[in-house]
DNA sequence: ACAGCCATGTAACTCGTTACATGATTAC
DNA sequence: GTAATCATGTAACGAGTTACATGGCTGT
């Protein structure tokens, strides 16, 4: 019977991704999962997202649900990795990147002198504080990262996250430096 | 004459500061600045945002449009410019990454071998095609870049984002490194 | 008893996108 | 003359958000 191939959006496959390592989730702890990992290189969906996408990945045959309808556990199907595969296959889009902080520097001819610092320092306290939770994830991958083992990916997902993190913390510090001094 | 201070999305102050540097625009040569400059730790809107978000910027009196309906430029006004202002002082918002190799990478335990070496050689090869962009765009600052120069902020942004694709470069050629060799 | 977490959803809404339409001006 | 670029929009849609509703279970 016809595939009904139709178009997923990405956070669609995160989700199906998620499932895809350890064992079977309930929605709820989907999206704790996804808060917990996924966040710091994908955005974590709403929680009211992560029920309607799952919906619309059971109708699509994409996972099955089993339980209860409440504490309900979700299971990624075959369909749903043959789907993953292909995704996966397909180019990867250039990353996105939304730059609040950025932004703000690009018109900081407007700030009041210091306003600037202010917000580059808070910055990096908000890096330092997601550089501490991303590592503590590292953290609990240790011992089961080696190239054949379940981590192994993930492991290297998050080491790309702390680079991220530590490249925009030394970046920060530079433009502070640069900054006309107080 | 009530202040009319309805909250905007981060894409309208975006377009806004646009428009603070350099001199008036016509919606379609902001596109193209946004297109050229903005994209780079920002999105750059569709087309037809950019209209629509300079009538509603026009609504609010934070633009001014004038000459004919087609090559109309637009101006900030001094509303503008204390809406900015405003802006500018609010907390920034932690950056959003969207970054769909890492993604896949994740889940790189249901590709085929080879697949994500492919992956990540082609996200490089985009990565230093739009680092070669950018530094185009810096170049084009030197000279007007001194700290009381017009130029000075973009031009802080600029390094930023080359130094962001320095990062992601290493970063990729680092995990490309620690995957199975072929 | 009460707070807090577990658990699942609905409704309304906004942002931003793609597809499309239209026509003028410029380059070759 | 015809292709590309300049220039401005409308319409339909989808993704994802916030606000809200509901209720069970757990710890103190």
């Amino acid at each position: 019977m016809g595939a009904m191939r139709q178009e997923l959006p990405v956070t669609s496959y995160a989700l199906l991704g998620l499932l895809t390592l350890g064992d079977d989730l309930t929605g709820y702890e989907l999206k704790q999962r996804a808060h917990a990992t996924m966040r710091f290189y994908w955005v974590a969906p709403a929680t009211s997202q992560v029920y309607s996408e799952l919906q619309r990945l059971a109708e699509r045959g994409l996972v099955r649900g089993s339980g209860p309808a409440r504490g309900r556990r979700y299971t990624i199907t075959d369909a749903g990795e043959q789907a993953l595969r292909e995704w996966i296959a397909r180019p990867a889009e250039f990353p996105v990147l939304k730059h609040s902080p950025a932004l703000r520097l690009m018109v900081g001819a407007h700030a009041e002198p210091g306003q600037l610092r202010e917000m580059l320092t808070a910055y990096a306290d908000q890096v330092r504080a997601a550089r501490a939770d991303l590592a503590a994830v590292r953290a609990s991958l240790v011992g089961n990262d080696a190239p054949d083992q379940a981590w192994f990916h993930p492991s290297l997902v998050a080491d790309w996250g702390l680079a991220f993190f530590d490249s925009e913390l030394a970046v920060t510090e530079r433009t502070l430096a640069r900054l006309p001094q107080p």
